[in-house]
DNA sequence: CGGAACGTTGACATATATCAAAGGGAGTGG
DNA sequence: CCACTCCCTTTGATATATGTCAACGTTCCG
């Protein structure tokens, strides 16, 4: 268990006293893919650390669309929030794939939180990651159209990862390409949408030569443009 | 200094050595209406406390369209997730009446954090509580019609208050009312609209004989329905 | 009295969702 | 290796919600 909290890029820097304390609180969990962490609404006694997998939390309106809150990967946390807002999860999460978690008690948390000004920092620090992006999310459903969305989307992608320049076969210019990580439905679902309609902004996006799409794969011709496009 | 702090709300529970450590990282500012306290992109060196008046925080589109975040209102704190994330603020403040500020220096306050647990705590919680905000705006935003969004507000309006039912003249009978408190060019921001729009919301649910308005006073005629279409 | 700010209403444009259909790729079983 | 199915994606036709623009009425205040 402490192996695996000291390799949670959350956990970075703290420690070892920290650590043996955190794993008082901590249990570890298989879950298939596709299973139910937990529904909106469900009482919050526990937040999570993602060992290795990959999970959603979404909400989902009445009439069933879906909007994803976020994706998590290996060595993230969900659902800290949860913890301090009157003890119930405010989304649902579901596997994407088989997942292994490590779930972290309430109480016992919070408890060392209290003693621990390291560990509270840095729950500080994440709650303010996760307010900046819920800030963003915010700004683009409700100020910007779904191919302004999907150029900001493709840019941050690129400038996240600096494996995506490739030399091109014919001469020394440089290729900027990057590959899809999830369906594009999930994606469509990601970004405040329906698959038909983001495959329409993939669509408008390679009729205006700014990107080329094959399947996942997606090459930006024009990164200026689509970097105009997205915002800035 | 301190005795204002004292007075506020966030600081409820707070022992004289918090405050008197707040106090050397505080300072006061005044703001007339319309006074722009901080744009979107200012670098964040402060968080604030509203001591009397009102601030809106909001985000603008490149083409004018606002989306307020929040109304703060005396005793409120606002954009302290803003000192960990970046060191810019997501979002622009400005007041809507004369305001009297606090300003709560940033490296100070990050300083005092580490060293009082008590006050850290504080601040997850306020954090976790404006993550459960933002939530609840995406889901609107994202998921329901404008006229739910408008409904929705209206019975949390009415929920918060307990001010509101009053005995009609001609009968036993008790009637539920509300009345603005800004203007509604206000409020559509705050919903994610524009005025127009907003307007035609409300004539939608008064033709439906779910609420009458008048002006700024809106009296529920059959709350049941409201809660209805606000969806629980 | 006159103008400004606000709210409302109408006609219209546009973006997005909905519904239906078809294509294509991956996997499965024969 | 082929046929079949399933799932994802794409495309088209259409409906709906919302934004845009313009006009008008009201209230408030100088």
């Amino acid at each position: 268990l402490k192996d695996i909290l000291r390799k949670t890029k959350r956990c970075k820097g703290f420690d070892e006293k920290s650590l043996d304390e955190l794993v008082l609180a901590a249990s570890i969990k298989t879950a298939a893919k596709g299973e139910i962490i937990f529904y909106e609404k469900d009482p919050a006694y526990a937040f999570y650390v993602i060992e290795k997998g990959k999970v959603k939390v979404f909400k989902m309106s009445p009439d069933g669309k879906e909007q994803i809150l976020m994706i998590a990967n290996d060595g993230d946390t969900f659902a800290e929030a949860a913890m301090f807002t009157g003890g119930i999860y405010p989304a649902s999460a579901q596997t994407l794939e088989k997942t292994e978690l490590m779930v972290i008690n309430r109480d016992r948390f919070v408890n060392i939180l209290e003693r621990n000004p390291h560990i509270a920092m840095n729950l500080i620090a994440r709650l303010s990651e996760l307010l900046h992006k819920l800030n963003r999310l915010v700004e683009e459903l409700s100020l910007t159209d779904i191919t302004t969305r999907l150029a900001h989307y493709i840019v941050n992608e690129i400038d996240s990862h600096d494996l995506n320049v490739k030399e091109s076969g014919t001469n020394s210019n440089y290729k900027l390409s990057l590959t899809l990580k999830e369906k594009k439905s999930t994606l469509a679902s990601q970004l405040g949408t329906i698959p038909e309609t983001l495959s329409r902004s993939f669509a408008k996006l390679s009729k205006e030569k700014v990107i080329s799409v094959d399947g996942a794969d997606i090459e930006i011709l024009d990164y200026d443009h689509l970097s105009n496009i997205a915002g800035q």
